[in-house]
This record gives structure tokens, C-alpha cells and sequence, in this order.
DNA sequence: TGTACATCAGTGAACGCGCGTTCACTGATGTAC
DNA sequence: TGTACATCAGTGAACGCGCGTTCACTGATGTAC
């Protein structure tokens, strides 16, 4: 009752920190993500988060962690439009992948970069990437059963995959081709894909 | 004559800061390398660097230079082993490419990531990129010419070899195929250039 | 060959900064009885 | 339904740190005459 402008308890003061470095990191880059401006953001003081977080490191686990499942769920919701079409499913995931990638550079960064430095200590994170792969290895497999893909080790063949729209997203994401092509990145998706599935050989 | 154990003039201390700063990147990180350890490492007081760099990007800016000329270097090395097969040249080219940067992947990253900001402000080092770009599409023209390589503007296709070599680099670089593959790195972009070659698709 | 002097390459001390993290604390909440 | 008390989630001040950068300086070098 009365004012509640300024409660002592935040509520959800984890949840809010996270979008606090989310938008951080969008906003201004991986690099001003420190946990004293999550705290200033999230309207708290800076010793706050340790409540939530055991230490930077932690929060940027979270933040890595929430990237890779935004991302499967993007490629996730790309595919689902080509339902029985494996290869054009699978052509989807990547399109997505890059797209995701591009349009969030830094967090991208976040995800991959050498921030959380040892990733095995935060097995969600780790469980988290291992989802996004997972959609490429079974897209592969569903695609040899349909008999649009060569044999092969699934894993193997979509760790091609993985690699060919990882580089170019990180290629963009780095501000490499700006000098070299004036096409968006969807358009250089769209070739690099093709060239993943027909290959550089005649045919 | 007499003791010059201790010159007041270092001889070539730009030289000697670059060498301290690659060491730096090599054995700690590119986090590690800031002006000050440079200038420790090379013997000098702390503000001796700001006579041979601007400042601290400008030092970054040619740590990630040297970075691509050895890279290049690398790679041309590599290819000449195989000077009549233009195919097995443009393999090299992407074999050398994963093993230079999984070989250094702290010098990797300094390169590619965003510790040199804008790269626009230092012309040579673009050029020095541009270079190791250059390698990929001569070769895959050749190969064209060759008729070992389908038809199409070779700059687009050389942007899927970069691509692919590019992202499985980066992955193993930034640790993320630990628990996926034991495969050692020189395996796996095996695998992965055949890919580029062969394509996903059956033939 | 000698000398005055401009120029260059270092020194050493200091600045201000924001950071991660710790600490003793206090306000709020919820539970046992 | 009321109350004592443990527990939890925040506060605010402080710590030590290393960094990039600037400044007035000094030692060394090389060049004009």
C-alpha cells in the first residue's frame, strides 16, 4: 500500500540485469558490458548483481547462453516454413543462421568470442550451442534420407555446413567484405549456400 | 666503445615493441596485450611506445598486419607444392589458412576481431587482407581455366572457400567442436574442402 | 676537422578513469508456532 | 490471527588495480657551416 515507486525488493532482479546486458551489448558492444553498467541500467546498485551472478563471468554465460537459444529458435521457426522439403529446409537454417548473426553482430560475438573463457563450466551454455548444431546434423541426415544429400557421416557433412554459414557470418559480422562486395548479406547467404550444395566441381 | 649495455637509444624499438606485443598475443592472449606490457617486454619506459605508434589501435592495427603478410605467406608456401594441379593448390591455400590460425589462434583473433575498430584508418593493413583474399580468387580462376571449377565469378566463389575455411577456423579457434569431433584440425578441413569441392548434393 | 644547434628518441612521474569485488549493513519477506 | 525470528535481497562505501595518455625533461645524434 502507498507508494511502491521504490520498492527495496526488485522482483525478478536476474531476469532484469539479463535484458540490462542484452540491450548493452546491442546498443554499445561487448565491450561495455561490464557488470557495474547491467547494475546502473538495471536501476540497482553495483553490488547487487551478486545476488544473481557469482560473477562477470556468469553473466556473460547467461547472456551467451540466451544467444544461442534465440538462435536455434529463429532457424528453428525459418525451416518450419518448408515442411517437406528437406533441402530447402535445410538451406533455411543457414539463411537464418547468417541473418541472426548479422543482425545481432555483438552478440554474436558474445556467443563465440573468447569472453566466457572456459565454457565447460557452464553446461547450460554448452547445451545451448550443442541445440543449434543439433538442428544441422538432423536437417543433414533427414536430407540423405530423401536422398538429396551424398552418404556420409551426418555430423560430418553438417560441420561443412555449419563452417560455410559461420564464416561468412563472422566474415560479415567483422566488417571483412565491406571493400569487396556491395551485396547484402542475404544475397552472399543465398551463393555461399549454393555453392555448399552444388560445390565448386562441374557438374 | 665502452659499455653500451644500456644505450640511451634502443636502435629499433618500433621493431622490438611489435615483436614484445606478438609474444604477448601468443602466450597470453590478445587481452594481455596492452602498451604497457609491450613496453616492458622491449625494456623501455611505459610512454617510449607513443614515438613509434599513435596509439594503442595503431600498435593492434600492426600486430593484425604482420598477422595477414604470414598468413599469405603461409598459404603461397603451401601452394607452390603443387604447382601444375590447380585444384590441389586452391586445397592448400585452405588447408594452410586452418592450420595458421589454429597454430595461433590468439594472433587469429587480433586479426580478425574488433580490437582494431575501424579498419579503414589503416590502409595497409586492409591492403595486407585484401592480399590474402587476392590468393583464394587467382586460384580459383586458374582452376577455372582449368575446367576443375564451375563456371561463375570467381570472386563469388572464392567467398565460399574463404567462407568455409574461414568459419571452420574460427570454430576450432574458439573451442566450440571440443565435444563435437576428435578429429585433429588438419582432419577436419580435410573433410570440410571436400565438401567445397564435392558439394552436399549426390553426383 | 671542429663546433653550434636543431632534431629526435627516450625517461619518469603523474593524471584520471572505470572496473571487479568485498564488506558490514539494513529493509523486506515468509514461516513456525 | 498474531508474533518472533531466520533468511533473503538489496545498499553504500571502499579497496586495489592496471590501464592509456600527457607532460616537461634529458641524453644522443646528425647536419650546416
Amino acid at each position: 500500500m502507498g507508494r511502491r515507486r521504490k520498492p527495496y525488493h526488485h522482483g525478478n532482479l536476474r531476469r532484469a540485469l539479463l535484458d540490462a546486458a542484452l540491450r548493452l551489448v546491442e546498443t554499445e558492444g561487448a565491450e561495455a558490458l561490464t557488470l557495474r553498467a547491467a547494475a546502473r541500467l538495471a536501476g540497482v546498485s553495483q553490488a547487487a548483481p551478486y545476488r544473481h551472478f557469482a560473477d562477470k563471468q556468469a553473466l556473460l554465460a547467461a547472456v551467451a547462453e540466451e544467444g544461442f537459444r534465440a538462435l536455434t529458435e529463429a532457424m528453428r521457426r525459418s525451416a518450419a516454413a518448408h515442411a517437406d522439403l528437406p533441402l530447402a529446409r535445410l538451406r533455411a537454417l543457414g539463411l537464418a543462421y547468417v541473418e541472426v548473426a548479422t543482425g545481432h553482430p555483438a552478440h554474436f560475438r558474445v556467443m563465440f568470442g573468447r569472453e566466457v573463457a572456459d565454457r565447460s563450466a557452464y553446461p547450460s551454455l554448452q547445451a545451448a550451442a550443442t541445440e543449434t548444431f543439433g538442428l544441422l546434423v538432423e536437417a543433414v541426415a533427414e536430407s540423405q534420407r530423401a536422398g538429396l544429400v551424398r552418404p556420409g557421416d551426418p555430423q560430418e557433412l553438417a560441420l561443412s555446413a555449419w563452417s560455410i554459414v559461420h564464416g561468412l557470418s563472422a566474415l560479415l559480422v567483422d566488417d571483412q567484405l565491406r571493400a569487396l562486395s556491395e551485396k547484402g548479406a542475404d544475397a552472399l547467404a543465398w551463393s555461399v549456400t549454393e555453392s555448399l550444395f552444388l560445390g565448386l566441381a562441374p557438374r
